[in-house]
DNA sequence: TAAAAATAGTACTTATACGTATTATTTTTC
DNA sequence: GAAAAATAATACGTATAAGTACTATTTTTA
């Protein structure tokens, strides 16, 4: 792994050199920014980050209604996880379980009416702030970069997946 | 359908259109993926990802000890979180904690030797992963990436700033 | 088709995120 | 220089992340 000679300066340090960029902080510091800044423009409707991440995959699935599987699967989640989030979205009345009709192990869930209302209040916040986040960056980089994130997350999907029952 | 003229085809799509990339799932996919494979390859060593974050930040800085304050806004989290990380770090026997000579409200956070060598069996794993996640783009492309993904971070940041205390 | 393996979800546990309130101390202000 | 404001840390509460173990059901397999 170690070449490098005629590249930028930097290429000889360590990749976890304190005077290097590195993933992982960088990561770390949008993620919890982004989830900050939602969480607080956002409390006043009564909902957190993470129900609204339910109620958009909820919304943009079929409208059978997936699984609590399905949903784990949408928001890079755990079941456990998604069970106790799911429990408080019913209790708001935002979303409602069925016994899935072929397979009685499982539930569809299904946005209620209020899930719906709410969502659309969140939606606006939500562009707000993200369009407010990417006009940090030029405008021409905007697509490139969305494409290269999906791309290191689909990475870390893999690596994560592989050191899963060893 | 409205169609393009100029841009590139999903312009016109709203920015959180199920087509199009969209950075809070991005974002949310990365990390989760990558503190999920972190997780997983440290759990023999009894440590969290946060633990070894907090360590990593501990040993860059000054010698003398920082407070958790301190440490707090280097980590992008949140007093009470540190405090009750610090305590599980300082029960493995990790850091120790004493008080500030000049301010007798912090504490002076410093690494015992145990934790310094937690923190080297930790930095190994972390560099592989890193080097693996970061393996999936085009080598030309890493640095402006990283360069982009920081403007991004702090954009998140400054958003997360504005909204405290309204 | 009966036993084994896989799957959907829950219960319980520990770690983290972060809000509000409180205490101890320091800094600011009048 | 004393009261007010700010700051460092803690206590307590709720939400989320994720692991292990368990139940109920479905699918696979022998």
């Amino acid at each position: 792994m170690a070449d490098v000679e005629s590249k930028t300066e930097c290429e000889n340090l360590p990749v976890d050199a304190p005077e290097r960029r590195r993933l992982p902080p960088l990561l770390r510091r949008a993620w919890y920014g982004l989830n900050q800044a939602f969480r607080r423009r956002i409390v006043h409707t009564g909902a957190t980050p993470d129900q609204f991440t339910a109620l958009r995959c909820l919304l943009e699935a079929d409208t059978k209604g997936i699984t609590q599987s399905e949903l784990t699967e949408m928001m890079s989640s755990d079941p456990n996880t998604i069970a106790s989030l799911l429990e408080r979205m019913e209790e708001a009345g935002w979303i409602e379980r069925k016994r899935h009709e072929k397979d009685r192990r499982a539930y569809r869930i299904k946005l209620k009416p209020a899930g719906k209302r709410k969502y659309k209040e969140l939606r606006e916040i939500a562009i707000a702030l993200q369009t407010e986040v990417l006009g940090s960056l030029p405008e021409e980089r905007r697509e490139a970069f969305l494409e290269e994130l999906a791309m290191v997350a689909d990475a870390c999907r893999v690596a994560a997946e592989s050191g899963k029952r060893e």
